[in-house]
DNA sequence: CTCCACCCTCCCTCGGGGGGAGAGTCCACG
DNA sequence: CGTGGACTCTCCCCCCGAGGGAGGGTGGAG
């Protein structure tokens, strides 16, 4: 039986990094003795310490190293291993992206923006919507997206979406993805939608969406010039997007953004509004 | 001029993040209403918050963030961001090297460990030694080791170091890399020093130093079983290095751990032992 | 028996973010 | 001009995973 200091030596793990393992449940010590509290490891705990040490340097949250080194099955510790290093590679092309899109940030090249305002009368279209977590839009949005394309017979014009502002200042918000059809559909998550009328500042994003936010931001400059304000879900159409081809600098996305006159706003409700 | 809730729609950051921002001096309102307390931006800011964002997004601390937008000559702002890629690399290595450590870990051969009882003498080396924080062993390693090669002349035998166990406990501690020779100069930080005599338990890690975590608990574990206890400063000789071969899966590094019979502990001081 | 390294628990701090309470402000509409 | 409701303010608490340090109890060798 090794005490704390000479199991932290053998392991380097701090003494108090221990106690918290300990506290946590990840690493329960062999034997502790009740009277004073003293923990005592075997020997045999060093190699499970080596492992929470790692699993540790890959910034897995705790409570999932305690599932990983608990676990007995040596195909789910497999499993939960592998879930984790998806998202340390999701996480790699997000930072990857940041990069690039910080590169592009730093050595601007102003290019003016097109700016249309635009009324959009209200159309029904096939729709799938749902409540969505900032980190899960991608996922969702491809799931939508693959329903809509099996179920909508005639498709007219781009596929598009709708975002509620919340999704960025809650971390989730309402989404609905759309496609134009003659006859919209009531299959599955599919089912007809009509989107209300509204006036739009679009704008078209040329580009992978890495940069998306700088056309938001020119688009924002520009509403603001025009002494108008934004009142509803952003909506954006993809003219041509990883459906059409896979060269990214080719796609186009139109940024719509409902706006109201500064002074006389819309009469609907402006924050609140249904997608 | 914007209220904060149109700014966080323009820049997608939360109104509660453009508040700490502007407590942390990171993007301060184009104005501010003295009397209601109330923050107004002007669009000149959005490109400025999507840079704020993007950093972010790259975990560049809050202080560096500030540093960066905050600095107006753009060759300080290019070398700020650079040191974080810079460091974003260096972290983005230590993860490869931890995947592919824990995937030897939970595919784990059980390749017994030969451990010897050795009893070293006392040796007067040329040595170079500090307290160096962690994060900085490697950087001062090979400084160290460079200045070393630099001026012994004769060197005898393979480089070696000693590491305080401190090192791990409080992140930073005392190291002393050193060259036997039959003459130990004393230049610039190359000066004489005299280990003392130890009993080491001694193994031979076969390897890159990436699962040397894995050496060290066997080592543990072998003191252990045979009734030892470990008594100070770690001891490493790089038998076959990075100076001799590029091929990782070649190098030989030697542990030796200074031990006491547990009931009968060496004399000397066993925790503030001088390196 | 004493000494002192060791171990214990408890609470504070930090960074970067979120939740929510409670109060004040803006402004379009009636 | 008053009112209501969306908006904004500040303030305090929580989260994670780590460290600092106080204050007090233990183990074991001399």
């Amino acid at each position: 039986m090794l005490a704390i200091g000479e199991f932290s030596r053998f392991t380097h793990l701090s003494v108090r990094t221990l106690r918290r393992y300990h506290d946590a449940g990840l690493l329960v010590p062999a034997e502790v003795d009740t009277a004073t509290g003293y923990r005592y490891y075997s020997a045999e705990q060093i190699p499970t310490a080596q492992v929470i040490h790692r699993l540790r340097e890959l910034d897995v949250p705790l409570a999932d190293v305690r599932e990983i080194v608990g676990s007995a099955d040596p195909d789910d510790r497999a499993s939960l291993v592998a879930d984790h290093l998806g998202r340390l590679e999701a996480e790699l092309d997000r930072t990857r992206a940041a990069v690039a899109s910080l590169r592009r940030l730093l050595a601007p090249e102003p290019a003016s923006l097109d700016v249309e305002l635009r009324v959009v009368p209200a159309m029904t279209v096939a729709a799938v919507e749902d409540d969505v977590a900032l980190d899960d839009v991608l996922g969702w949005y491809a799931g939508a997206m693959a329903e809509l394309d099996a179920v909508v017979a005639e498709p007219v014009g781009a596929p598009g979406g709708l975002y509620d502002n919340a999704l960025f200042e809650d971390g989730r918000g309402h989404l609905l993805v759309y496609r134009q059809a003659t006859e919209p559909p009531h299959v599955g998550r599919v089912r007809p939608a009509t989107l209300p009328a509204v006036e739009l500042a679009v704008a078209v994003h040329r580009g992978a969406h890495d940069d998306i936010e700088v056309t938001y931001g020119e688009l924002g400059t520009w509403v603001v010039d025009n002494a108008l304000a934004v009142a509803g879900p952003v909506r954006e159409v993809y003219l041509v997007g990883p459906r059409d081809t896979a060269d990214a600098s080719a796609w186009r996305t139109e940024i719509g953004w409902p706006v109201f006159r500064v002074g006389s706003p819309d009469p609907t409700d402006r924050t609140s509004h249904p997608v």
